[in-house]
DNA sequence: TTTTGAATTGCAATCGGTTGCAATTTAAAA
DNA sequence: TTTTAAATTGCAACCGATTGCAATTCAAAA
């Protein structure tokens, strides 16, 4: 049982063609069903298996998709792989994964790694310091269909897969304000990816309608991590004008503030809310209930592979599509809520 | 530029064979450092990219690793998967992932893929129902090093990677025991699998030796995820003997049940003290703090992924190794510390 | 200038399926 | 029984890179 079996020797064996077997093998409606079963069962008994190279190197396609995020190991990003996997898996793809770990030059790698084996379509979402796309030019010329998601750019003539982050942190805001707060700090990460600015904005803009100040608005750029809202509760501590509510563009950053700050003695709501982002598990371990972003990852895995396959399949353009926005919704816990009765 | 250039292409151009083009792309020292050098460049200019398939067909190697895991979306999983990939990429391989969903049928399609794929090796942890092992005789049949990882198996002459989980469950009951608990409840996972079969040996030894009564050995099987922890909480309550000490196998169980004990009036650790396993995130975000078991996931996953490659590059008989056990360690926090100055 | 060995390069087979088109067989219609 | 169309099967040329061995080139030694 050393030798691979290959479609010559069942040929041989049953006295027909390689073509034939090949078509048989494939269930091509061409090949009398007699002849089909056995060779079917004549490869079974042989324990054979298809070359897939062989196979992909006649056909030009893989049947693999290329995804490259910037890190696995999150609650979102291995959720969308997940649920990337699944639809994947049904429709007979594979995955080759990689994470550029929010470098641009490992994602420039990763992507030419990805070209190299010629998946048949690429999804992305973007590294923290990505500025230049020339890396994703070589899809685009040999048209293979390429797609952002959460982290997507507008610089590609790509579809993406979003959810409205500006509406997002426009309503956590609006739902902090009504809770009566008027010093509302902001905090987020890398303001030149999408995610990040539209929230931003969508808190700005929130500020602004409710007519407050310009002293009003307070951001803080930070990695997002747990460490870092650690940090960010000795900044709070610090300050002379402190916020009574904090929106942060992460549940992991925003729990680790919480559970900082609870220690040093402050009161959460009373003294300052939180809105975090995400609806990790965490959100719902923390005391008081962290207020959040519910983030369908899964369910935007799952719509990015098929959107994909869909493409390939049926060939329609991905240009087309420009841009497929999922519904998110705030969650209202314990740790925003100063009103009785407030929802 | 929509026709792809082959190293034919380049051979002419340059008044080449396609055989001195492939040498010379491939850095072969019988080559002219000249030529080799007119090569790439020309190379570069026509914006050649090899091709895999035609490569691999010839070579009989993918330079691809499959790994089958139960979920993606677990903090210890994404974690492993993160340092597998580090290690992979800077090796030159890819990973080609699957998830099993815990189902065993799963299991065996991601297998049979993976085979078809000829990866060059396949890392496994198993699903929780896996109970027969042949879907991996075809990998042992054909000589593919095949690796299990923090689920494996003894049916299999494979080497395997895990932490000491008899060892792990052994200390964390001591711990409990040394905090004085009597009655300590030990929640696990299906107990086919060897990480929550040896916690519980663990556990179970430690209590004997601690010269308790049968009846003090009380173990609880679900399926560890969040919502079992609620269930559990209830469960607890339920009791007439109420536990001491509970020593579950996942810490997102253990948090989520800690906060519906909490919640409904018990306090941690005094009316009942708790341990959990793995690190999670969230083990320090649940107040108190949850004594826990470190789990090294992404180290997990550099050693699996290199001792794979080792072995492929160097062809050492991957059998010899029969396993390899990390180092885990407990964490004792708040939630477990009911004598002063205990640690 | 000839010899000789090393350095380069090319030939041609090979890896294993796939597929357009032609050839053959089979079955239905005349 | 012959004609004709449909159903099967086979031929042979790909797909693109790799590699053992032979051929050629080159330069140094005789």
């Amino acid at each position: 049982m050393e030798k691979e079996v290959t479609i010559y020797d069942i040929a041989e064996l049953l006295q027909l063609s390689a073509a034939t077997v090949s078509r048989a093998l494939n269930d091509h409606p061409a090949i009398n069903i007699k002849t089909r079963q056995r060779v079917q069962s004549k490869a079974n008994e042989l324990g054979y298996r298809s070359n897939t190279f062989a196979s992909n190197l006649r056909k030009k396609t893989t049947q693999t998709l290329g995804v490259i995020v910037p890190r696995l190991n999150s609650h979102f990003m291995s959720s969308v792989l997940a649920g990337m996997e699944v639809v994947a898996n049904k429709a007979g793809y594979h995955m080759l994964i990689s994470q550029s770990l929010e470098s641009a030059a490992n994602e420039k790698a990763n992507a030419r790694t990805m070209f190299n084996n010629r998946v048949d379509g690429l999804l992305v979402s973007l590294a923290y310091d990505t500025e230049s796309y020339d890396h994703f030019a070589g899809f685009i010329k040999k048209k293979v269909p390429l797609l952002f998601f959460d982290r997507v750019t507008d610089f590609m003539e790509c579809p993406g897969i979003v959810i409205d982050n500006y509406k997002a942190g426009y309503e956590a805001t609006r739902h902090l304000l009504a809770q009566g707060c008027q010093q509302i700090l902001h905090v987020t990460g890398n303001l030149r990816r999408n995610v990040y600015n539209d929230r931003m904005e969508g808190y700005k803009k929130a500020i602004q309608e409710a007519g407050l100040s310009e002293r009003a608005v307070q951001v803080i750029v930070n990695d997002l991590s747990a460490e870092a809202g650690v940090v960010l509760a000795r900044q709070i501590m610090a300050m002379e004008q402190k916020p009574d509510g904090v929106f942060v563009a992460s549940d992991i950053c925003a729990v680790n503030c919480m559970r900082a700050l609870i220690d040093a003695g402050y009161r959460i709501p009373d003294d300052v809310a939180f809105v975090g982002f995400n609806n990790d598990h965490v959100s719902q371990i923390i005391d008081p209930k962290l207020t959040t972003v519910d983030y369908p990852g899964h369910q935007m895995g799952e719509l990015a592979v098929s959107t994909m396959i869909n493409h390939l399949t049926s060939n329609q353009p991905l240009g087309a599509t420009s841009s497929i926005v999922l519904r998110s919704q705030l969650i209202v816990r314990a740790s925003s809520k100063r009103l009785l009765g407030a929802d």
